[in-house]
DNA sequence: ATTATCTATAGATCTATAGATAATGC
DNA sequence: ATTATCTATAGATCTATAGATAATGC
């Protein structure tokens, strides 16, 4: 392998996957999994469907790339998260309604039947409640403050993040996506006095 | 108009208008709104898709149904809805995953651009908000034990209610969806010392 | 040689329209 | 007369394969 200023092939190559990759984001964004065609996508990056091929071999070898962007997303070593980051994770996604429409979308879609994404997503969310847990142990302990194991808030935690993302999309003026999701997190750290 | 025992003409079309929106339903949840074909509705009922179309006569029409159908599925008189009946809902639910998974399905859908349910959502949860927040004023007053304002604790309720089917379709064996929303409503409950 | 891209095209679909035929109900 | 349903079909798409052509890099 050469290592020169210029570009190499392999290089080139993986930089117009990139590209090709983004435009799909895109395009999911607007017309969903199943409506998204590869010449729209194509047309995104000024290729031929056919063109498209080349890089990807079927439409689903380009979702199973877009799913991997989705983990870079949102990717923060494990044992790093905090609930505070959390927080500024939620705002940071209130500035950028793209992506959370292409992985809202492609959320919706993929509780149908035989859907790519299925596995990817039944997968994700096991891994994600494993390591929101994680989170609210490190914060709190093995109760919350409110008596909950972190096993039980994990899923209202992630519940809580996913549903808000749906009512802002329809409605940015008048969802305020990261003030409700602090007055959730404010929720899980009172004191219970049942 | 005649009320005689045997049906009317105008009964027995809306009785297969019925029959169509159920199949309609079932292919939504299969296949989400895009990926259903007329066809597919069609030949669930024994009729060709041509046939399908003189009872609705466009894809958007059937549509339209199916989502009329979903203002029924949870309609309680406005002013009849108290907590503890959501969570009989929630527990109802979770008894019918068919119907939870074609309006998931339909809500991802949704938040794509010029997608036909996209105002039907939209309007829909500035209602169920509406609607919850004078659920918890009937319930707790002006203020939660917590200190939120109903009209600020409202969108986390509709958003746990939401992203609680999402995880839960997706698993349904790990995720305890009506356990889970009970754990949220007695959060809501509890008393702050902050 | 390998990589990137194109043209051509097969083979499936999809929604919707036009118009015929049969059955039903005043 | 109206209603329900069918056959035929137009006109768009869609994904994927086959195979040609041009450019790139050892």
């Amino acid at each position: 392998m050469s290592y020169g200023d210029a570009m190499t092939t392999r290089a080139r190559s993986e930089e117009r996957r990139a590209e090709i990759v983004r435009a799909a984001l895109e395009v999911i964004a607007e017309r969903g999994y199943r409506g998204a065609s590869l010449a729209a996508v194509a047309e995104r990056v000024g290729l031929t469907q056919q063109g498209l091929l080349h890089h990807f071999p079927t439409k689903e070898a380009l979702l199973v790339a877009v799913l991997r962007e989705r983990d870079r997303w949102d990717a923060v070593p494990d044992s790093q998260w905090r609930l505070d980051l959390l927080a500024s994770l939620v705002e940071y996604n209130a500035m950028r309604p793209g992506i959370i429409q292409t992985f809202s979308a492609l959320l919706g879609e993929s509780v149908t039947e035989g859907h790519p994404a299925r596995d990817y997503f039944g997968e994700r969310y096991t891994r994600v409640r494993a390591n929101m847990a994680a989170v609210l142990r490190a914060e709190y302990g093995d109760r919350l403050p409110n008596g909950l194991t972190p096993e039980r808030a994990a899923p209202l935690l992630v519940a809580v993040m996913d549903g808000l993302q749906y009512q802002w999309l329809l409605d940015p003026e008048s969802v305020d996506m990261p003030g409700a999701f602090r007055d959730f997190l404010t929720l899980l750290g009172e004191r219970s006095d049942r």
